[in-house]
DNA sequence: TCAAAATACATCGCACGCGATTTATCGTTA
DNA sequence: TAACGATAAATCGCGTGCGATGTATTTTGA
């Protein structure tokens, strides 16, 4: 029996936890609004700064462009973006928000901090434990952004 | 532009990224083993204690049973796991190691500490910063799996 | 200048995760 | 004890993630 090998003292597997247990309590308010957690994260990339092609988007979130483009498809056929071939560059699909997508920034800022607040209303870490936690997560983000 | 809404701000964004990142920074080992991450999980709990009903591997995961029932039937296939039915209850599937499966615990053991201490040496955390942030993801899976 | 390398995106295949449903078995209780 | 609700797995469908490969376009360097 191995210490490293349990899965007591897995920081992966917590992270893994973490992860999952978090996004599904985005689900019921993500439900609302027709749309999943990765498109959520499309469409903060894109509230933030419209029409980007789809390299920006997909490095703004260390994802792969073989994630992205059918995540981005899915949601053109919702309605929620669309996209058009770059004019300087005709190998760039640049993605934009439909109305309908930047309606949804209103609707999301109705549904989503109340919601999460309550969630993590159960949670006895504070602010600043937050404040923390994402400055940890950050710094292990970019040690392994450089594989 | 509300800030609630920025991914900067986002904890379940950087647990998502974190997550993937760092079990992107096992998958060379793991590949050499011939398993997933998920898989290795799997591995671990039946490390820890031998023959349990895909409940309980479940239960310690925090996954659903259409989750591992699938991916025990992979790890079947490959010869890392025998399922055989309860004796006392037939509704149950028993899940074993086979040889493969026991002796596998070796090898990770050989190559996993020291390929992820060399990854996270790159991580200017220290040891006392993994186990508080163990801690603090502790806090927030305990609170998240009351729903 | 023009062929080769690089880049942007798309496609394909496979392994998760998970909501929803189904099937087999068990426990309970009327 | 016979029916009925509860439980353990399995199955199905869909949306990611990602390695590997393909295609169109741009950049490069001899």
């Amino acid at each position: 029996m191995h210490a490293e090998l349990q899965l007591d003292n897995q920081v992966c597997f917590r992270l893994y936890t973490a992860a999952r247990l978090l996004t599904q309590a985005y689900t019921p308010m993500l439900t609302e609004l027709g749309i999943t957690y990765p498109q959520y994260l499309v469409l903060m990339v894109l509230w933030e700064k419209d029409e980007q092609p789809v390299n920006d988007i997909a490095h703004r979130l260390l994802l792969e462009t073989n994630t992205v483009t059918p995540l981005l498809q899915r949601m053109e056929k919702q309605g929620i973006v669309s996209r058009k071939k770059g004019e300087q560059d005709k190998r760039q699909q640049i993605v934009s928000l439909t109305a309908k997508g930047k309606a949804m920034e209103q609707q999301a800022y109705q549904l989503i901090p109340a919601g999460m607040g309550e969630t993590l209303s159960a949670c006895p870490l504070q602010a600043e434990d937050y404040l923390h936690l994402a400055q940890q997560l950050d710094t292990m983000i970019e040690a392994l952004k450089k594989n």
